[in-house]
DNA sequence: CAATATACTGTAAATAATTACAGTAGTCAA
DNA sequence: TTGACTACTGTAATTATTTACAGTATATTG
C-alpha cells in the first residue's frame, strides 16, 4: 500500500505537511489549488486520493479539512541517532543513520517523572555533576543500591540508598565524602523517587 | 484578554484539545454540539466566541474547522522541571514547579546536531560513560581545551582537543589511558563536531 | 436594580467545501 | 497498442459549516 510518490505528489504532500505546521489545521482542496494554480478543486482532489492510495495520509469522506498525514508523512520528532561510525563515513551518512530519537519519550511519556536540578557533587562517581538535570521517577522507595532523591533535613538529595538494620544508609559517590547513616523513623526522612537518568548541557 | 473560565467553557476547550489531539484537526460547530447534546450549533458558536474573547483560542471568520488553540491552552510538551526543593513541602508540590522543559529543544532545534552513542570509558573523567548518548553540534573545528568527536582510524571516539605545534593532542579524561598526538596532515583525521550534552538512561 | 455575561433553543440564509461526472493529453508497462 | 496511471480543466450538484437574527432564563456585577 506505500508506494513512491511522483514528484509533484511529493510537493503537494510537502505543501501540507508545511502549511499544517504553520496553521494548526489542514488545508481545503480550494486552498492547495490556491497554491498551485490549479484551475479546478478536482485537480487537488486526484492528488489527495493518490496520496491516500499509497498510505500517506487519511481522509473522512464528507468532512471538510479532515485529512491527516500518517506519520510515514509527518516530520519526525526529536534528534536524529547515528550508530557506529565505520571507517571513513562521514557521520551522518545513511549507513549510520539510525532513526530519530525523541528526548521527552527516551525517558517514558507523561507518567510519574520529573527533571530535577542536582546541586554538588556528591555523585560524581556515578557521573552525574553539579548542575546536571537527573529525571527521576517518582516512587515511595527504591531497590538496594539504586539510586534516588530523599528528603533530609528539609532538603532534596541525590544518593546512593543502602538499607541497614534498623534504617538505611545515603552512600554519596565521591571519595572525599562521608556514608549517612538513618535511623528508623529518625528525622524528616523520605524517598521521593528513583533516578533513571541523567542530562547535562555543557 | 486572557480572563478565568467558567466550568462549562474550560470543558468545551478540554474536549477541543483531546480531539484535535486523537483526530488531528479540529472540530466543527456540530461536532461540539453533538458531544454536549446541543440542540443549537449557536451554543457552541457562542461558547467559542468567548474562548476566543478570553485568549485561548483563534479562529478565521467564514473557514471551517479553523480553530487553534493558543499555546495557554496547549497540552504542555516535554517533562515537568522540580527547582530547588526546600524543608518538608512534597516535591512536586506547586512552589517548586518551574515549568516544562521540552527535551528536544533543550540542546537547539532542529539545527545540525545528532546523537552518537558513547563506546569505553576514555572519558569517565568528563562524566561521558560507556553506553551514555551525547550531543554532538556538526562543526569542522572545536576550540584548544574542548570535548569533541573526532574520526580516528576509521573510527569515531569522544576526545578533548588541543592544538599542538604541527597537529594536535587528544586528550582522554581518563587517568589509565595516554593522550594520542597527531601529526599535521597525518592519517585520517577529522573533527565531526562538538560535544555540547551528555544523555544517560540507567 | 439595571446592565452585562452566561448558557442555551430555534429557524434560515449564506457561503465554504466536498463530491460527481465528463473530458483532454501525456507517460509508462505489458 | 491497450490499459492504467498521472495530471490536469470545467461545470454543477450536494453537503457541510458558518453566520445571522430573534428569543428565553439565570447569574453576576457595579
Amino acid at each position: 500500500m506505500v508506494r513512491g510518490l511522483t514528484g509533484r505528489q511529493r510537493e503537494i504532500l510537502d505543501f501540507i505537511s508545511r502549511w499544517m505546521q504553520e496553521q494548526g489545521f489542514p488545508p481545503t482542496l480550494q486552498e492547495i489549488a490556491e497554491r498551485f494554480r490549479f484551475a479546478s478543486v478536482n485537480a487537488a482532489r486526484d492528488h489527495l486520493g493518490a496520496l491516500e492510495r499509497k498510505g500517506y495520509l487519511r481522509r473522512r469522506a464528507g468532512a471538510s479539512r479532515s485529512l491527516t498525514l500518517e506519520p510515514l508523512a509527518r516530520p519526525p520528532r526529536g534528534q536524529p541517532l547515528v550508530g557506529t561510525v565505520p571507517a571513513g563515513t562521514p557521520v551522518m551518512a545513511e549507513e549510520n543513520f539510525e532513526g530519530y530519537l525523541d528526548l521527552n519519550e527516551y525517558f517514558g511519556r507523561g507518567d510519574g517523572t520529573f527533571l530535577l536540578r542536582v546541586r554538588g557533587e556528591s555523585m560524581i562517581g556515578a557521573g552525574i555533576h553539579d548542575g546536571d538535570l537527573v529525571v527521576v521517577r517518582y516512587q515511595k522507595e527504591v531497590a538496594p543500591g539504586e539510586i534516588g532523591v530523599v528528603f533530609l533535613d528539609g532538603e532534596a538529595t541525590v544518593k546512593r540508598i543502602f538499607p541497614e538494620k534498623g534504617g538505611c544508609r545515603l552512600q554519596p559517590e565521591n571519595p572525599s565524602m562521608e556514608p549517612i547513616h538513618i535511623r528508623e523513623g529518625e528525622a524528616e526522612f523520605t524517598v521521593a523517587g528513583k533516578v533513571i537518568g541523567v542530562i547535562r548541557r555543557l
